[in-house]
DNA sequence: ATATTGTATCGTAATATAGCGATATTACAT
DNA sequence: ATGTAATATCGCTATATTACGATACAATAT
């Protein structure tokens, strides 16, 4: 019925479903790397860096802070924007262990 | 207009983006997880097991498949599913950069 | 030739996602 | 108090995704 089953896979499928979300558009892949860069950014900046209006720019910040990767802080009007470098890691980790257990798993065979 | 502008983005980050498209989808991730389990993989016996029809266990064949991370083979009537070994080492080392890069950035400032 | 079996494809419906303009909200400045 | 600037949210439209039943297709078995 076009809704994502989610309860009839495992924690562990969902969880990585979940956050391969966050990476599998390119405006969030692009937003990340340059937050990466600049460390601490406005939306503003980040909409003319790249290229989508701020509105969009804004859903994106949101989506991947939901996740808590990101980081934000008001100062003054503005909110600076930066990557949570702990949940950077874990996330890494999480990736890696599932490509590592996956690769176990075929060598056995 | 709910058109993602890949054009406008760089190609590594639309790159990253179809290859974690590929793993944002908890039925995705269970096939991949069973599919390493059983190493020549039938579509029924995955259909089962992660409990979706025969149809959509299919289709998400044929979008892991079109990333090339899974290899087929028929024998007879049946067709054998497995994963590219090759490929998916290729996968994990554009995420561990793409993560290692991130991080580099960040220790910087 | 016909039946059976395993897959793929078609058609369709429902939900999710991506994008933007308009508007609201908040904080500082004057 | 009013204006300005930065961000978030609302409302909307268009496209994408997920799922399934029905059906077509291909290979073996009878």
């Amino acid at each position: 019925m076009g809704v994502t089953k989610r309860h009839i896979h495992s924690m562990r499928a969902n969880q990585i479903a979940d956050l391969a979300k966050i990476l599998s558009n390119p405006a969030r892949v692009a937003i990340i790397e340059y937050i990466g860069d600049c460390d601490g950014c406005l939306c503003q900046d980040i909409s003319e860096k790249i290229r989508l209006s701020q509105p969009t720019t804004s859903q994106h910040l949101q989506v991947i802070k939901r996740a808590g990767v990101l980081k934000s802080q008001f100062k003054g009007k503005a909110q600076y924007y930066s990557i949570d470098a702990r949940k950077w890691e874990q996330l890494q980790g999480l990736f890696y262990d599932f490509f590592e257990h996956t690769k176990s798993k075929m060598s056995e065979k």
